[in-house]
DNA sequence: GTCGAATGATTAGAACAATAACGATTTGAA
DNA sequence: TTCAAATCGTTATTGTTCTAATCATTCGAC
């Protein structure tokens, strides 16, 4: 069946790009000391203010845990403060430093600048293909998930 | 600038994607006993018959200690066997069981059923768009690593 | 033959990421 | 008020993955 050479073909695509973000990550952190997951979470406290751990969460998309191991090394760093909410002290709400606030302001391109000339190269159909294929995995691949928030 | 925009977006796509993944490889685990990069390395091993650890490596697209670790488990499960080469003693040989052979032979879907059948039921441009694109993504961001075996 | 370079496999160490289990706190019902 | 359920954050455990360093072996120059 072609079907399944084609899902072989889409599996090693998709395990390229996860190794490549990988490595890329690796790079970054030698760049500017953040790998690309502590980068991801911390734009998510600089986009979203003042912010619970489970709101950081869906916005990465990062599960409870990880974003918890990834706030203590932030927090370690010296990037963001966390204090427990006085209303309801089970909340523990997180917010840049100044420190965090700079290097956020000067953080490079995620997946590299060389990643982004050449998307900014792709023809403007291009790219919507591309985003448009890669959303349309991305939400297939999300249907197995437990909790389906897709309306 | 519309592409900061785009990136940010396609960023997220990969990342669910790659999350995805890795909740349907431990649901792999828990079904048939084989993580995803298992199955992987597994599968290499049986389509390249008796084969080095960098062979593996290529194949399945993993730096060569994570083959060895991957290796080890599988030896542990008594799905395959190593053995030094006698011409070569640095080689080291690896070659499916019967067990592992019967094991490969009923393996599971490896992105899931769910997802194969939400893939065969796209139209073939469709299809056809996607593999592409994500095939376009994964070159793009492979040109960042440090060994261009691509032509 | 001997020594240094190259090659193959492996080990050491660090980071991310998930599930499962736990503790603390709040909420709601009796 | 008191206790069960729900919620939030965290810890424990396991697995994948990389880079860097190490060990054994082979190859090449001398």
């Amino acid at each position: 069946m072609a079907n399944d050479l084609e899902l072989r073909t889409l599996l090693k695509s998709i395990r390229q790009i996860a190794r490549a973000v990988d490595i890329q990550s690796r790079k970054l952190d030698r760049a500017c000391g953040l790998t690309l997951p502590q980068l991801i979470v911390l734009r998510s406290v600089g986009d979203l203010g003042e912010v619970t751990s489970r709101a950081i969460s869906i916005e990465a998309d990062l599960s409870a845990p990880t974003v918890v191991g990834i706030l203590d090394k932030l927090e370690d760093k010296g990037l963001i403060e966390r204090y427990r909410s006085l209303r309801d002290r089970r909340i523990v709400h997180t917010r840049l430093t100044p420190v965090g606030h700079d290097l956020l302001a000067g953080a490079p391109s995620p997946l590299g600048d060389d990643f982004a000339d050449a998307f900014a190269l792709l023809s403007e159909r291009e790219r919507r293909s591309v985003l448009k294929s890669v959303d349309q995995i991305a939400r297939m691949l999300a249907l197995l998930e437990p909790e389906g928030q897709a309306g």
